[in-house]
DNA sequence: CGGCCTTTTGACCCCGTTCAAACGTAGTGG
DNA sequence: CCACTACGTTTGAACGGGGTCAAAAGGCCG
């Protein structure tokens, strides 16, 4: 039946090229999609939180990246078979797996704006609302704070920025008393002005 | 039945507040989708040619984005109803638009790997590679040039520089011998090299 | 205590932006 | 056929955000 499966930090979960009769879904800990370039950079394309899909595309063609783990972390593992055969008799299950690619492509859309944008401040802002927003949805918030187990190296190569000036952007949000950023716990100190600052409109995010 | 309805040039095909029950197929021009923001800048985040699907997000929740004509477009409208009654009884159906999502989130991925990278050249050289591919499969090159509708802003739009960085790229471009463009025609010179510059690997693009 | 991985800070520089103006080129109407 | 207009392309000059390189300063763990 399902099974789980544990991985350490910076283990692969899945690959593109490989052609797996799995499907996982995050139970624990964090992980990330990311396409790597041959000159050793990379960019992260999703990052995967409990009960995200981490391999949709099991279900069909189409897939670019690597899932690794960011953090060590806990995957379930489902039969991709069954889950086909179980599409083919229940129709509407059929159409929730469209609606969660939808949902995941609305995300890279706004990935993409926000990338396109050119003040990375408002790129990072925004970044830490939508996982706020995520974050929310699976119990994973404490008012408005919540930890973000994630290296600085890890936050630049999502939003597009070097280490360096990631760091820069952080200290001036915190000079500017937007966050603070301790241990790897991130508290959004006004959450109102920060979501004004973003332009962020939760509006996309999957709905519970 | 099926009908068809045609559009000008900048005209609004379908935007993701409304909630029609229609599924629009391009049938003729050029469209794109693209995320506005409030200081009037944009981000396209798709081109979609002939015989792409406008509106996929009509099967399910999550939508970001409007889709407007970049030239006079002609589509085919289905009625969404339809196509999910259809979805219904024929479970390939229903699998065969997952891989359509999924193809577009992994063309989603690939914009937002190059939209991260520092060089621009390389971006936009990608984008060429990436249009000339899916242009065959729908016939619409002549060996290794196309014609290619849309003006410098567009294309900026689409690889977030300004229209100005953008001209010059292409001399840079023209000047390297990679290609020419002319009244809207493009002629990638240097196929090859241009493709290894780019890095373009075709795996992504949507198979017949 | 000694490594190793992260975070932070400083200095320098270049790619790409912005502002502006000039230069096509196509379409419209007299 | 020639203005006149509108839009797109091209070019110049100046500025600045963000990158790169390099080194110091914290954590964290064996």
């Amino acid at each position: 039946m399902t099974s789980t499966r544990s991985y350490s930090r910076g283990e692969t979960i899945f690959d593109s090229d490989e052609d797996s009769p799995e499907l996982h879904i995050m139970s624990e800990g964090w992980a990330a999609r990311s396409v790597s370039f041959k000159d050793g950079s990379r960019q992260i394309t999703d990052f995967l939180i409990v009960g995200d899909l981490c391999d949709l595309s099991a279900l069909g063609k189409g897939s670019v990246g690597r899932v690794a783990a960011l953090t060590p972390a806990v995957v379930t593992v489902l039969n991709r078979q069954a889950v086909t055969a179980a599409m083919a008799s229940h129709p509407n299950l059929a159409r929730a797996f469209i609606s969660i690619a939808l949902i995941e492509q609305a995300t890279l859309r706004v990935w993409l704006a926000y990338m396109g944008r050119h003040e990375k401040t408002t790129h990072l802002g925004h970044l830490f609302c939508e996982l706020h927003a995520r974050l929310r949805r699976v119990d994973l918030v404490g008012d408005h704070s919540f930890d973000l187990p994630l290296t600085h190296e890890v936050l630049a190569d999502a939003t597009g920025m070097s280490g360096v000036h990631l760091n820069r952007v952080l200290q001036q949000m915190r000079k500017d008393g937007l966050i603070t950023l301790h241990k790897h716990h991130l508290e959004i100190l006004q959450p109102q002005r920060l979501r004004e600052l973003a332009e962020f409109d939760p509006g996309y995010i999957r709905p519970l």
